[in-house]
DNA sequence: TTGCGCCGAGAACGATCGTTCTCTACTGTA
DNA sequence: TACAGTAGAGAACGATCGTTCTCGGCGCAA
């Protein structure tokens, strides 16, 4: 009874046959099957569903241009996935670029999620420090990693899109933002920090096109050195 | 009177605004003006102008594909920035991804260059390692950079084109043994090659998203830090 | 029950792109 | 000079894609 027909068809929609999207430990599923109360208001439900569709759509499409790269899926296919029609879709976001950034942002969340697991509970800042790279190698040894989402879209579009060129380098900045912070954490200045950030894109990119899943363990041994160089031997 | 009239048009075309192909150090600009006498036989002079016009059209695409990525440029502009009719193009390569390939091995001997010239004349094998970083500097402050071309092509078209894939792989790996090369020349295992070539590739990266050129100095650095904990202090 | 408004399904539209085809002009040769 | 062959210019074609529009059905209020 919750809902009308067409919600629940749409509700067990194919979710691409994969499970989360790609990025390591996340397993988000993105609908919640959690509605507020049954229906409630009407207003109330159409707004809880506007929410599930968004994410349905941006999962979907996240999927997708993931796997096969952004220009290579069409707004149909992301349709067919999302199982909305393209009106929905269209009400959601206006244009494919909008897309393109809502799944942009969605994934910087999964990655920063991702990133804070990996560093909770670690005591020893040195050991919080490296739990980056054992993040990474979870990552890479997930049957979809195809490398940085962010690198992808960037050699992609960053040419023709300055919102995605933007998004990458606000993605890339964070990331080394956070590292710096670990860094400081754990005794180091920021030339050190800076590196760190170095050895774990360059183990992104040589994990992704060399197939190469041990890239996160040589850049962790690196790190190991670096910092202990920096910070004088333990 | 050298060549016929409609090849002496073709002759001059514009070399789409830029010199050389966006990588450091390169200057090739592929027309080198060398017929072979005036015009000789026939057959050896259509021979000739086959490699030009292929060179031209390679070098054409290259910066295109470079600078815009290579779905944003279609087979016909690439036919006006090389100044050779549609037909022609089609008869050199029978089909763009064949064209992209072209333009990725040209690219590759181009990178192969650089690095043998960065590396040429240096004494110390030290110095030579770490004048890949230099190199890459180089590079880096170009102002056309904009990334490696095989990790943008890779974002792109790797997922859709094993050819592409392949070509990316290559690349990468010929660069890895490259390094492996020069690490035991300075006396340095396989595991310290493989770690520098990772700070290589995360300072490219780093480079074209961040638009920080000194990722080039920072890889440096940790280079430098990493060879001397691996080979002992100097 | 009747009318109204919303939404899904999918056709339609215009633009672009890779590729092929046609037409024309020109070159070299007998 | 007449002719055969070639190559360039660009039209044409089929496919795809982003986006919009139309149609038909359903839920809901009076």
């Amino acid at each position: 009874m919750a809902g009308t027909r067409g919600r629940d068809v749409t509700d067990e929609v194919p979710r691409t046959g994969r499970a989360g999207t790609g990025q390591a430990g996340s397993g988000t599923t993105s609908a919640r099957r959690a509605r507020t109360g049954t229906t409630s208001t009407r207003r109330a439900s159409t707004a809880a569903t506007q929410v599930e569709v968004r994410e349905r759509i941006v999962a979907a499409a996240d999927a997708l241009y993931y796997a096969r790269g952004i220009q290579a899926v069409g707004m149909d296919e992301v349709r067919t996935a999302a199982g909305v029609s393209l009106k929905r879709l269209y009400a959601e976001f206006p244009g494919k670029e909008q897309l393109v950034l809502a799944v942009l942002e969605s994934r910087h969340h999964q990655w920063e999620d991702g990133l804070g697991r990996a560093a909770a509970g670690v005591e020893d800042p040195r050991t919080r420090l490296l739990a980056i790279f054992d993040f990474l190698e979870e990552w890479f040894t997930d049957e979809t990693f195809r490398g940085c989402g962010f690198i992808n879209a960037f050699g992609e579009l960053g040419a023709t899109s300055p919102a995605v060129a933007a998004a990458a380098r606000e993605h890339k900045q964070t990331f080394q933002d956070h590292v710096a912070r670990l860094t400081r954490d754990a005794g180091g200045d920021e030339t050190l920090g800076a590196q760190l950030a170095l050895l774990a894109e360059g183990a992104q990119t040589t994990a992704a096109i060399a197939g190469r899943a041990d890239a996160a363990r040589q850049a962790r041994r690196a790190a190991e050195v670096l910092i202990d160089a920096a910070l004088g031997a333990r």
